[in-house]
DNA sequence: AATAGTCGCAACCGCCGCAGC
DNA sequence: TGCTGCGGCGGTTGCGACTAT
């Protein structure tokens, strides 16, 4: 994607009002350079953010002001997190969606680190396309039940697997190093704590805890969690007994076959970390 | 190896609401 | 009270990277 130079109206804002001033400027278009970034990192970093338009023309940016922004919140930002959704964030996502909709800045606002443009595309691109393929559409009632009943619990058990495996690997590490330091004729005190495999084989209880734990800056999901809401909807069997709606049961218990079989496999979601 | 199709994501666009004048 | 400038938001686009054939 080359950078463009062209003339371009500053018109980006009111375009409805008639009688704006236009003014005809080159400004750059497209992906931003590296010398384009320092630039508007340094002068952040000595001036301070906000008031873009003049910013970007103090700086010396050939970039609208909007642009300045966008790249500064989106990507330029110190505390932007990147990589992956973790599941914590993804099921976090899935319900402040069914909360609120497309209100991607509210929505981002509780994921810490992440953009609403990464939670948009992210929506885009994974969730509406597993809605397409189920053939329905992804603010319908039927596929938030859907995530609700199938895909959360089931991101549930992969970060509930992902949590002891860590678990695993670091009590095993553990032993190691205490094997280590007693074949040095050193004793810590930490080999006390060293817990064999059964130690963590808790059940359900696990998950309910972890549910709670794990959503520490959700709000209420947090709370309808530590209600038995979602712990509830965790346990729902596959048959989907519990809705109401038979058409939706019918439609759900196919859903949960096509996971179980061929679709969102725990190992598929595994690899979507 | 070449091509077509798909995906992921950065960036842009248009609209809206607010504040200052 | 209306105009203007601006920040913010959600929707959309375009393109490089990746994958399948």
């Amino acid at each position: 994607m080359a950078c463009s130079l062209v003339p371009v109206v500053l018109d980006d804002h009111h375009g409805h009002h008639e009688g704006v001033q236009k003014q005809q400027l080159e400004l750059r278009r497209g992906p931003w350079t590296v010398d384009e970034d320092l630039t508007l990192v340094n002068y952040i970093a000595n001036h301070g953010e906000g008031r873009w338009n003049s910013l970007a023309r103090a700086a010396g940016l050939k970039r609208t002001g909007k642009s300045c922004r966008l790249r500064w919140l989106n990507y330029l930002r110190p505390d932007v997190k990147r990589g992956n959704f973790t599941a914590d964030e993804q099921l976090l996502i899935l319900d402040l969606h069914s909360r609120w909709g497309n209100r991607w800045s509210k929505i981002a606002q509780h994921l810490p680190g992440r953009t609403d443009n990464e939670i948009k595309n992210y929506w885009r691109t994974r969730v509406q396309k597993h809605a397409k393929q189920l053939n329905c559409d992804a603010n319908s009632k039927r596929f938030q039940d859907a995530m609700r009943f199938l895909w959360m619990p089931h991101l549930v058990d992969v970060d509930d697997h992902r949590h002891r495996l860590l678990q695993a690997q670091q009590q095993q590490q553990q032993h190691a190093d205490d094997v280590h330091a007693l074949s040095a004729g050193m004793v810590t005190s930490s080999s006390d704590s060293f817990a064999t495999s059964e130690s963590y084989d808790d059940g359900g209880l696990y998950a309910s805890v972890h549910a709670a734990e794990m959503l520490v800056n959700g709000g209420d999901w947090v709370q309808e969690a530590s209600q038995g809401l979602w712990s509830d909807q965790w346990s729902a069997p596959a048959n989907g007994s519990q809705f109401q709606d038979p058409e939706l049961s019918g439609w759900v218990q196919s859903f949960s076959e096509g996971v179980t079989e061929n679709f969102w496999t725990l190992e598929d979601i595994w690899k979507m970390q």
